[in-house]
Parts: C-alpha cells; structure tokens; sequence
DNA sequence: TACGGCGCTGAAAGCCTTTTCGGCTGGTTT
DNA sequence: AAACCAGCCGAAAAGGCTTTCAGCGCCGTA
C-alpha cells in the first residue's frame, strides 16, 4: 500500500484541519479556498498555505451532497471493445475535461439487464447527467423507467424521437465517398458493404445511390453487395464484381477492412490501383488505412467530434440552458492512395 | 429532458420520504432497507414496498460521507486510443461488477501534468483506490505525492519496486513464441519486431533468444531486426531476412501488425506458409490475426486477465487483506494456420 | 401482581462542506 | 461625540444517510 507517512494520524485533512491551522474559523476557510470576496487578503493567504502544508483536498462528496450537483456523468456504452465507443468517449472526457467534472464509465455489454443495473447505480451516486453510447447505429430502446437526469444518446440514436440524439450522418457519409470518386472521373461505381441487417450498412448504400442519382447513374448492378464487415469477404466480393462488371472502375466499400480485401484481390489479379480502379474505405480506421497497399482513401466519420458535441449537448441540458435538440455529424474524405484526383 | 413526471414534485425521493410514506422513522427505514435485523419482517415489508412505490435509490454521497468508503475507484489510463488499455478495463470493471463499485475513467494523454490533476480529482471524490495503466510495458514514475489509498499500476510497471504492478511476461511471452515455432520442426528462426526503444521488444527478444539458446541454437543474423510495430516494416524486414537468409524456415514477429507485413511479402514471393515458412505474430489482435492469408497464429498476452487481477489486486489492497504484491501474466499461443504443427 | 428481559422503534449525533446572517471592529460623516 | 457604514469574520443550519443508545410495550417468571 503506497499510503503516505503511517504515523502522522493518517486521515485525509478536512477543512476543520486547515481552518484550526490557519487559525480561522471553518466558514472564513471554505470562503478562502473559494475564491469568495468576503475575506482579507491577508487571512486568504494564511488558509492557502495551511491548505497547502497539509495538502487538503475539498471533499467532493459533501460538496454534491449540499449542492445537489456532483459533477459527476454516467457513460454507459455498450461494446467498449468496438472502435466507435472510445473516440467518442474521449471526445466527451474532452468536452467536460477543463471542467470539474468526472465520467464514471460502464460497460452494458450490450445486456439489457445489466445495462438497467448501471443506470440504478449510476443515479444512486447521483451523476447529473447520462452519456449512452452505442455499437451500431440502429435506433436502440430509450433507457427503462423515468431517469431524473438528462440524457444524450450518441452514435446509435434513441428510438424515441423526443429524446436527444447524437449520431453520425451514414446517408450523408455514403454521399460523400461516391461523389469523391465521381471527381476522380469514375462512372463504374460497385459498393460492397456489410450486412444488411446494419442500418449503417444500408444508410451508406443510401447516400451513395442518392448521389449517383444525381449523376444520372446507378450502381453496377442495380444494388449493393450485402455481406459481411471483415476483409474476407472484400476478398470475395471484388472476385465477383470484376467477373460480373469487367468494367467496373471504382469501387466504394462499406468498411475499411472490406476494402483492404478488395484491395488485396485487386492486387492479386495485377489490377492497377488507383490508375484503373478506385478503392475507397469507411471509418478511416489509421491502422488499417494507413498501411494498406496502396494506402486507403477513406470516409471519416469524425467520432471524437461527435463524441465532444454529447458532452456538450448534455451539458447545456444539465445546465437547462437553450432546448438542445438531435445533432447529425457529417463526415469527410480522407485522401491517400487509392484513389487518384482527375487528372 | 428525459424527466420524470414534472408535476409531482420533481425531486429525488430520500430516505425521509420512504419513512415517512411506509410510518416509520428514517432510522428504521435505514435498517429495514440495508437488511439489518432489528426490524419487524411486517415493517421491513412496509418500508420495502414504500421504496419501491417511490423508486428510491440511497444517495451514495452521503453514504459515502458517512462510511469514509464510497465505492469507487479511478482508472487512469495513458492511452486510450491504444489496444491495451481497453481490454484491460475491461477486465478491471468485471473484477468490481458484480460488487458494488463503480469506475471514473481518466485519460492522462500521457502527459504528467494531466495525470497530476487527474489524480487531485480523483482524491477530492474519494476513491478507494487508483488503477494505473500504461500504454508500454516500460516501467513509469510511480504517481507524484503521497497517495492517501492503495495504487495498483497494469500493464506499465511502477518503478518504485515496493509499488502494486501486475504486468504481462513479455519475456515469457517470446519464450512460448520460439517455443511453438521449435515444436514445429523449425529451427531456422528470424526475429523481426518493433522499436529497440521499447522494452517490450527488448523482452520479447530476450525471450526468444533464451528458448533458442536451450535448444542450441540462435536467431538468424544473431540478433533480432529491429523497426517499427506496423506492416510496412515487416514487408520491408521480410525481403531482406530472405536475402540475408534464404534457409529461414520460421519467423517469430514482435507484432501481428509486423507478421501481417511478412505474410505479405512472403505471399508476393510466392513463399509457401505454413509449409516452408512459419510465421507468428504477438498480442493476436483478432482484427489483424484472424483475416490474413493464411490466418495468424500468434501469442495472446490475456490483458483482460491481467485487467481482472488489478482489480483483485486492488480489492485486496483496500479492504487490507493479504499483502498484494506484483505479479507477472503469462501469455499463450492461439493457433490459427500460420504455423504448422509438426507432421 | 410486580419485575426482568426481550424485541422493536425513534431521537439524535455525526460525516464535511457551503451559505446565510448576525456581530464585531474601525473608520467616516454630521 | 454620536451615529453610521463597510469590511471581515464566525456560529449555525442544511444536505441524506448510518449508527448508537435510550425508551417503549409486552411476555414470561417469581
């Protein structure tokens, strides 16, 4: 145990400890220590440095416990093994990070019941306000019973429509990586995605359609390659887009470990990438993107960002400042190798 | 706002409130509800169902206060973004779950600074105790100033030997690397790994020497070829074991990421793995080992086990049990098709 | 019938801080 | 010189809970 000096009446000092030192009463301490104005400056300092010389830290607990507010938030996430829960977990530790306030993290592993268990803990140490953080970006049940706390869902959404949402903007996303690669002079578009069950997945396929719409165009092959999210099936998947579409000349994947299989296919057949087919990623996953050959061009979805507007989002509920509504955060294209500007 | 009904007195219900509802004073609710055995089964029944009706939940604060114990614990972590620290806390979170404690997260950045104010947080809300994890396997300063509760340092080793640190055998670890690869026939090993700069590559590498030197024999080139941890390294480092040593018929990589790297090459050279040429990896990061061609063998460093047994460790260290002292995590091999057994 | 003892309940203190408000001091105004 | 004011400071209450201890009613026993 790394306690400090055992003999010194191993306590943690209270505020009555700095006030009997500094010679002042407990009231003109706390004033002191506050910054409050009702004091000479002179007794200020004397409370500072008796503060000080004993290292006294103020007791949180008692604080919250009288002014009903604990700085405290609740973070419930429900995959921390998933690459979308911590950036934006680190966003909103960021968000409140200069402030005083402190975020209790727990992990619902996606179990309704211990999800429930979370929450019941989390208001009895009465956080003043709750972050929910989902693994997909299906609407997910509001959490049960009446919480006395605000609430900000983030990435996947409440389903109840009243609740405040911050998600990432797939459709818009999906948008962004075809008209990328509609500037890059590419007409022969395919997207290979993963499963269809993942709204995310058919929100990308979405956008995309939407902007080859615009561009009087159409997938190749009328619709999206629904598979699975891993590089397996990229590997697979390019094999039959090149046999059934020989043409095709860029491809748009719904992952980035989707896309370094298809580009290790593409590899594998002497194809040329970017010069004869463009590859685009989604998630712009660094470790996977960023060593790939040739690097992955890719959609970033902004995660921390995302994350930093929940916490901010939630705190202005907290506070009750301005009626704070749903947010959608748009993502942006990531540049590298495998895709080629018009030249 | 998620609030509850706004018209009934929209306030959290206390214990008062359960008393005075079930017509009991607070101190018998207090004992009714915490189960003590000076009540009445009919006035425990009364009290329990007044809580309920209220949906009451006990203010940890001033629980808290009270008992000098709130129930929670920091965890302090350098690099979030990092793969290690996550399953870790995961592992550290299992460890209290099913009790009744709860975890602020904190991400230090690495930087000294932040840890320190993190830390004065932490003890102004009075936690139990401080998990610190490191985002390397060197050992770091311990925490500046006396901590008045136990500090339990994972993955990254205090300094301070008199310190809590629960750590993972790299050393062992490369052991079981060269051990597996001897099993399968192979004694013609190349080490390829990371940054000399870091002692995990420097244990690894001592690890793998030793087994080889039990066995007779030593790493190809005498010693290890040191670089970077990712794929581009290890496709680099591959041709170049090849040329300095076209007999190599094993590679023990300090990385998946580095394996996935000498797969490659070793693919592109049309070299046959796991036939001619064996290749493991290290930390078997699922996303990275379980999609290469061929899948990848590689050494798990089980760091939720390790996660898990800090926050024993911490338990233990609170509640002033045992004498906790460090203690080192072995790893173990997770076979997929890289390596061959031998025929 | 009177009394000891048992089982249950409630009043009150204490945990640590903040905040209000009354009181004290010393200087200024009439 | 009396009244007043500003500036500081301290006593006390509040916040929600646990725990101790005294008290009450009731049963069994002498």
């Amino acid at each position: 145990m790394s306690t400090g000096p055992e003999g010194s009446a191993n306590r943690v000092p209270t505020l009555t400890d700095v006030a009997k030192l500094a010679g002042v009463s407990v009231a003109t301490a706390s004033k002191a220590i506050n910054g409050r104005d009702e004091v000479r400056a002179a007794t200020r300092k004397r409370v500072l440095e008796a503060a000080e010389l004993l290292s006294f830290a103020p007791n949180a607990l008692a604080r919250g416990l009288l002014r009903g507010r604990t700085g405290t938030v609740g973070l419930l996430t429900s995959d921390l093994e998933g690459r979308f829960s911590i950036p934006i977990l680190m966003g909103a530790e960021d968000a409140f990070g200069a402030g005083q306030v402190s975020v209790f993290l727990c992990d619902a592993r996606g179990d309704a019941i211990r999800e429930r268990y979370h929450v019941r803990a989390l208001l009895s140490r009465r956080v003043d306000g709750l972050i929910v953080v989902g693994s997909r970006t299906d609407a997910r049940p509001p959490l049960a019973g009446s919480i006395p706390v605000p609430v900000v869902y983030a990435y996947a959404p409440s389903a109840n429509p009243d609740d405040i949402s911050i998600t990432v903007d797939n459709v818009g996303g999906g948008r962004l990586a075809v008209e990328h690669l509609l500037s890059c002079g590419r007409r022969n578009i395919a997207h290979i995605t993963g499963e269809v069950g993942f709204q995310a997945a058919r929100d990308r396929a979405d956008g995309a359609e939407a902007a080859l719409a615009d561009a009087g165009l159409s997938m190749l092959g009328g619709k999206p390659y629904y598979g699975s999210w891993d590089e397996t099936w990229g590997r697979a998947a390019a094999r039959i887009v090149l046999e059934q579409h020989p043409g095709v000349d860029a491809v748009f994947c719904g992952s980035d470990q989707i896309a370094r299989g298809v580009l290790e296919t593409l590899r594998d057949l002497g194809r040329d990438v970017p010069g004869g087919i463009s590859v685009i990623g989604f998630d712009n996953w660094e470790a996977v993107a960023a060593h790939s050959r040739p690097r992955l061009t890719s959609i970033d979805m902004n995660l921390e960002r995302l994350g930093a507007a929940a916490g901010r989002h939630l705190f202005a509920a907290i506070d009750g400042d301005a009626p704070p509504t749903s947010e959608q955060f748009p993502g942006r294209v990531v540049m590298r190798d495998s895709t080629a500007p018009v030249h």
